[in-house]
DNA sequence: TAGATATTTAGACAATTATCTAATTACTGT
DNA sequence: ACAGTAATTAGATAATTGTCTAAATATCTA
């Protein structure tokens, strides 16, 4: 959950979440997609990968990138709870 | 968003959201529900606050802390988009 | 008005983070 | 084996963050 917060807290982390919502990229073409270095981006698919966000595959010299979207719902869950206010009545 | 995103970042805070949840509570109350200092709390209130996540309304000389949920949709729904992740097929 | 309580502000400090360049590792094709 | 390409690791640095204590502000009540 931490690491999952924090994995979101950053908008070119964000930005690389909605790219691979599209399509998988190798860790090139994502790069290429931001104006950042490529070890800052090496750095940020790091993070999402510890995160659990993405699925890192090597595939020859390229790595590439997916989307794990189920790691999210622990999250959701979280938010939408968050959202279910107690009232003094209760349910 | 990105303030958003920011304050659900850090445990204590995530903690002080879910405390809110269940009543509204003032500066103090809040503070005595954790280890660390007043000023800290004081501090990550203020965060919370600049996500919109609490309103703070003044009581004499207590602060009231709520809950406000409403700005959550907009997470919700960047994180249901994410989700609804798109396929080779298309819609 | 003075003293007590509630809260925030100010300023300092250590830890974390995002970024960079340079170097390294891994793979490809000739 | 070597040169080229892809990606990560290492190490440095500036900015941000979470925390603290001390001070300031605001309110209450005797």
């Amino acid at each position: 959950m931490d690491k999952l917060f924090k994995a979101l807290n950053d908008p070119t982390r964000r930005e690389i979440l909605v790219l691979l919502r599209k399509k998988d990229m190798n860790a090139g073409e994502i790069a290429d997609q931001f104006k950042i270095s490529k070890p800052s981006i090496s750095h940020h698919l790091d993070l999402l990968k510890q995160a659990d966000l993405v699925l890192a595959e090597k595939n020859g010299q390229f790595v590439n990138y997916s989307l794990n979207t189920s790691v999210l719902d622990e999250c959701l869950a979280w938010l939408v709870e968050l959202k279910n206010k107690k009232n003094k009545s209760g349910t």
